[in-house]
RNA sequence: GGCCCGUUCGUCUAGGGGUUAGGACGUUAGAUUUUCAUUCUAGAAACAGGGGUUCGAUUCCCCUACGGGCUACCA
């Protein structure tokens, strides 16, 4: 028997902004389903009321297709074992829940919250489990007489899975080996809520179960619950079917401090959302890593780095080279703390490394919003050609492409002012005409013709270098400046020199 | 506290019973670029500690320490 088709999900939560890690798992879970030819779906993990954040779908969605990891199956997409929301799938789970009930498995707890609180209150170390299932109110302490009336009123109760005494759960993780728990460290985790939602546990072994799924890449946060995973996979009589389980190490801060959260961009100075996500209810505006000028080429580079590698010197690597080199087994155990100095270098990589035009939509988007529209696509690429390689986000390119459309509003007067002289402004006096003439405005030849002038004038050129470039860039920095110059043309070259010409002069 | 997972330069990592422990980011110094960035060359920088096993452990085993995760009717 051939083995099935492989199968994979992200099952992302919709409470907010997409985080960096959310993305490798994402990332980690695409590669693998790609490789193999299998299916890469999207679940949304819905389930708790209360955290659920307006527009957090549509945001998950917008992050996976920037990143050109699109799911195959999704609440978009649509697919065969759709809806992909759990909020829509809830009539589902309470079959199962009852049926591990009806098999002893589960059972019905009735306890309230406050219950709950002073029981944790009064007992250190509580857990809801064998040794204290009897003393609270559920149906394996109470009689099956009150637990029917109980029923009956429609009191409000969950279901708990009831996990056995003085047993071994062993698994198989495909990152970190052989995983044992014991039974009795384990709690009696809540399977299906008050409100008749199912809890993360019941909701990903069913949907896991009933889409397929063959492996499952989650976050190494949900170690600790695989056991309960493991049970329930067993109670319901699908173990042939369980997934593999890779456990993926976490990615951490970069002072070594805990796992990577929102709140730590701002602290280190770094995005952590992969796009801006704007908080409706404060207004708050966390940044992402599109909008702060990183290609998603880079991004998913170095998102796949962080964690894996594919044994070699080679660093950077498309999409699809990760599809092709990716391996399960080479997935690190531990967790990686985040360097953001080494995430930009990665960027500055891609954008060296893709072609000009790959940018223009980006460089447009970034000089539109500085105010500079631009209408000549073809210049746009000579200027991107040009300048690319300096930048390291592209954002920069409206620092390192702006003077090309726009004149400098404002010069660099430092490093002119005090070497002004008058002779000077006749020098450049002199470059106007000579530019004036000159039969095809070439960078070659202007150097050539700069240079001349120079001799002539008894100039050195460094002193009039540094002027003409600030001339015509405003500042200390871009590339050649006759190549610039090129670019210009001579009638705005020439209208650069004469206007800066008297900034210089006043 | 309990349970689980982990530990090679500051960071990401390669390696693996005998190596000058390799690469990258960052950093330092120099060269190039008559700006700045790039680029190039060179340098500093690591096997957490203790026990085993072994002729020999950074590598295998155990313990300790440290780090991380989980411990909700959140995922």
């Amino acid at each position: 028997m051939s083995s099935p088709k492989v199968r994979v999900r992200f099952a992302p939560s919709p409470t907010g902004g997409l985080h960096l890690g959310g993305v490798r798992t994402a990332l980690f879970n695409y590669l693998f389903a790609k490789q193999n030819d299998g299916d890469f779906v999207l679940r949304i993990e819905d389930t708790d009321q209360t955290r659920f954040v307006e527009g957090a779908e549509q945001y998950i969605m917008d992050c996976l297709a920037w990143c050109g990891i699109t799911p195959d199956e999704g609440p978009h997409t649509g697919g065969h074992y759709a809806p992909y929301r759990q909020s829509e799938r809830k009539s589902i789970y309470r079959e199962y829940a009852e049926k591990l009930v009806a098999q002893g498995h589960a059972y019905y707890a009735f306890d309230t919250p406050e219950e709950l609180d002073a029981k944790r209150k009064e007992i250190p170390n509580f857990q809801y489990g064998q040794f204290y299932r009897s003393e609270m109110r559920n149906s394996t302490s109470l009689k099956t007489a009150e637990v029917e009336h109980l029923l009956d009123q429609g009191t409000p109760h969950v279901i708990r899975i009831k996990v056995p005494a003085d047993e071994t759960v062993r698994f198989h993780d495909l990152i970190r080996g052989n995983v044992v728990f014991e039974t009795n460290q384990v709690d009696d985790k809540v399977l299906l809520k008050a409100d008749g939602m199912p809890t993360y546990h019941l909701a990903v072994v069913v949907d896991d179960y009933l889409m397929k799924i063959t492996h499952a890449f989650r976050g190494e946060e949900w170690l600790p619950s695989a056991p309960v995973h493991i049970l329930l996979w067993k109670y319901l009589g699908w173990a042939a079917d369980m997934p593999h389980w890779a456990h993926l190490p976490l990615i951490l801060k970069p002072d070594g401090h805990g796992k990577l959260s929102k709140r730590d961009g701002a602290r280190f100075g770094f995005p952590v959302y992969a796009m801006d996500w704007l908080d409706n209810k404060t207004g708050e505006l966390t940044p992402g890593f599109r909008e702060l000028g990183f290609l998603p080429e880079a991004f998913l580079n170095l998102l796949a780095m962080l964690g894996w590698n594919p044994g070699g010197d080679q660093e950077i690597f498309s999409l699809d080279e990760l599809v092709e080199k990716f391996s399960v087994e080479r997935i690190n155990k531990a967790g990686a703390k985040f360097d953001y100095e080494k995430a930009k270098w990665y960027n500055a990589e891609w954008i060296k490394k893709v072609d000009a035009k790959r940018l223009l939509p980006e460089a447009k988007t970034i000089l539109e919003a500085k105010g500079i529209a631009v209408a000549d696509d073809e210049k746009l690429l000579k200027v991107l050609t040009l300048v690319k390689d300096r930048c390291i986000l592209l954002t920069d390119i409206y620092q390192q492409a702006g003077y090309f459309f726009e004149t400098p509003k404002e010069y660099d007067l430092n490093a002119v002012k005090p070497k002004w002289s008058d002779t000077k402004t006749d020098f450049f006096g002199s470059l106007i005409n000579q530019f004036k003439e000159v039969p095809s405005f070439e960078a070659m030849q202007l150097e050539i013709d700069f240079k001349y002038l120079c001799e002539e004038t008894g100039f050195k050129i460094g002193d009039v270098m540094l002027p003409f470039r600030i001339m015509l860039v405003g500042g200390k920095f871009g590339p050649h400046v006759f190549d610039i110059a090129e670019l210009l043309g001579r009638e705005e070259t020439i209208a650069r020199i004469e206007k800066a010409l008297v900034a210089f002069g006043s």
